[in-house]
DNA sequence: GAGGGGACTGGTAGCGCTTCCAGTTCCAGG
DNA sequence: CCTGGAACTGGAAGCGCTACCAGTCCCCTC
């Protein structure tokens, strides 16, 4: 904004007139599309360096019916949600994939009534070329809404319930699983579960994951102590646990925000980690690394799972029809465990 | 996608013809301009409802020339720099504003070369209806872009060397002068810091605040420790630091990041916090409070700043000339200082 | 040298919406 | 009962681009 006047940009025609040709023939040109003669090729080239041209994507989309944007939805009706690292990850990967593809990315923080009305509209009024979906939960309006938009949707992770069509998920019972028999491998025996919330199917998932591994050696699991996967959840969940299972040996949470908080709680408590409470995180987020002690946790591959979140959409933007991703997760063992 | 036929969107000559009216006053009554009877504005309504109409809102933004979008683009080689929470919080404010006011949010992660030009695109050929600048480098080429770009562009913290237009910046020097005059005032009298990068403003001016706080207390300022305001790079700076200034008993981080891995070297090297060495940090991350011991920090109002740019921005799409704004920081004191 | 096919070309019809403007309707006031 | 003006209405002209299609041109083959 040069603060002079408004000046008017090029449009095609002034382009197709200065290079000597049709409208039509230069929209060819810029599209590299065929059908047209190299010297008319490269007459459009010079006359939209001359001239500055840039399409405007507008107009663009209003004659392809493609937006050329994606849209991420993040549910939830509180954004500090979103302050998660996890999903700045998703976003780095989603958003590499798509600038591959040419699309650009549109972020909806689907928190508010309002913004989960203006969701409605993009999913129902073809304001993105398809969308991707996650952190749902159980009953979230958005669910229905996706269902019956005419336009791609890729879900992150699953809503629980159901399993749509086309999603990316992380192996999340698996990964719980593997971390709570290492747990058990280790000769702890008492071994609890601070779960994340049990209505998000990533909670359910890995409560069954733990639940299985505990089964799988003749142990009662205990029954899932639920927490808001935060931090603060976390170390509030703990001491409760501390409370009712004093004896309790061995920590699985379900993701590292509460595996810190569950850390934070040990240390007040006296409880040294790992000689008397073993813990195990999920994610792999760089706090894991940093806290004290270093945090053992299953690795989940995040911004992988935005990238193939992103690729999967754009193969349905293709017509396409892309087979569902589980991504596999493995257990990096720090000092915690 | 029900995998139905792709069943055509209704569109507003339907609506009107429905309720019996001309597309005009269709089109009016949706976006409650005056000049429409009651009763006509009604029976468009009942046709909306009836129809499930959604406004295209690609034909809408060719037809009034307004994207109805913003973007925020975020520079920097590296895409992992985005991996900082700093920018999730950014998010969440200018998210909010901008829903507020009714817009969409655009995500640039103007990383790789292909992230650039698209970017370009996007500044020239009005793909958006105004641009949130953020983390410029020194001589970064969108600078420039952004400079001739006919189009509304308000800077998250300011370039180097350069004072747009348009900003909202925090109260860098300020706050770290600070954080160090308060290291100062408790008795530290080898105080040092661990700059961010110099090549950003936000790293220059929080150096500044550092210097001008020594001098004030008349003490030599250390020279700038650089580093890359991760918590590697800080821990790194830190033992480079001990390796050279055995007796410092007093750190200023330029952030919370680099503050954590000084923390973490301290730890290694066995200098006890803040008994030996008093450490201090800046932005106030959830980090900083779960740190070990908590870290005493300068805030900085993040949501605020990206709340404040969004709206800014709101007011210049329209039409009005709003000032820069700087935002106040404030020191929390927790225990590592 | 005529016939035929393929590579180009540009006119034209949209895409779905807003907005200008000329025309119509409706009332209050004269 | 007529007039003037305000409120309302709808036809039509775009916004800038793509895409279909009929037409042109060139060159190769029989």
């Amino acid at each position: 904004m040069a603060g002079g006047a408004p000046r008017r940009l090029p449009t095609l025609d002034e382009v197709a007139e200065r290079a000597g040709v049709s409208r039509s023939v230069a929209s060819r040109a810029l599209n590299n599309a065929p059908h047209v003669s190299r010297a008319k090729r490269e007459a459009v080239e010079r006359a939209v360096r001359q001239l500055g041209y840039v399409p405007n994507p507008t107009a663009r989309a209003l004659a392809t019916r493609q937006t050329g944007a994606a849209a991420l939805v993040i549910s939830g009706e509180d954004p500090s949600i979103f302050a998660d690292p996890f999903f700045a990850q998703v976003i780095v990967g989603a958003s590499a994939a798509l600038e591959e593809a040419g699309l650009h990315l549109m972020l909806c923080l689907a928190a508010s009534e309002r913004g989960r009305e203006r969701v409605a509209e993009l999913l129902r009024g073809k304001g993105a070329d398809g969308v991707m979906l996650m952190a749902l939960r159980e009953d979230d309006p958005l669910a229905e809404l996706a269902e019956q938009a005419e336009m791609p949707v890729v879900f992150g992770g699953r809503p629980v319930g159901s399993t749509p069509r086309w999603f990316v998920d992380a192996d999340n019972t698996g990964g719980a699983r593997e971390a709570t028999e290492y747990l058990l491998s280790r000769g702890r025996g008492r071994v609890a579960t601070i779960c994340g919330r049990l209505d998000t199917e990533a909670g359910r998932a890995r409560y069954r994951g733990y639940r299985d591994a505990m089964l799988g050696a003749g142990i009662d699991p205990l029954p899932p102590r639920e927490a808001d996967f935060t931090e603060a959840g976390g170390a509030a969940a703990m001491a409760a646990l501390l409370a009712e299972h004093g004896d309790v040996d061995g920590v699985f949470a379900a993701n590292d925000n509460m595996a810190v908080g569950a850390l934070r709680t040990l240390r007040e408590a006296g409880r040294a980690v790992p000689a008397e409470v073993a813990v195990v995180g999920f994610d792999d987020l760089a706090v894991a690394r940093v806290a004290d002690p270093p945090l053992t946790t299953v690795h989940q591959p995040i911004t992988a799972l935005g990238r193939e979140m992103a690729r999967m959409l754009v193969a349905l933007v293709g017509g396409q029809d892309p087979t569902p991703l589980i991504l596999p997760t493995r257990l990096v063992v720090r000092a915690s465990a």
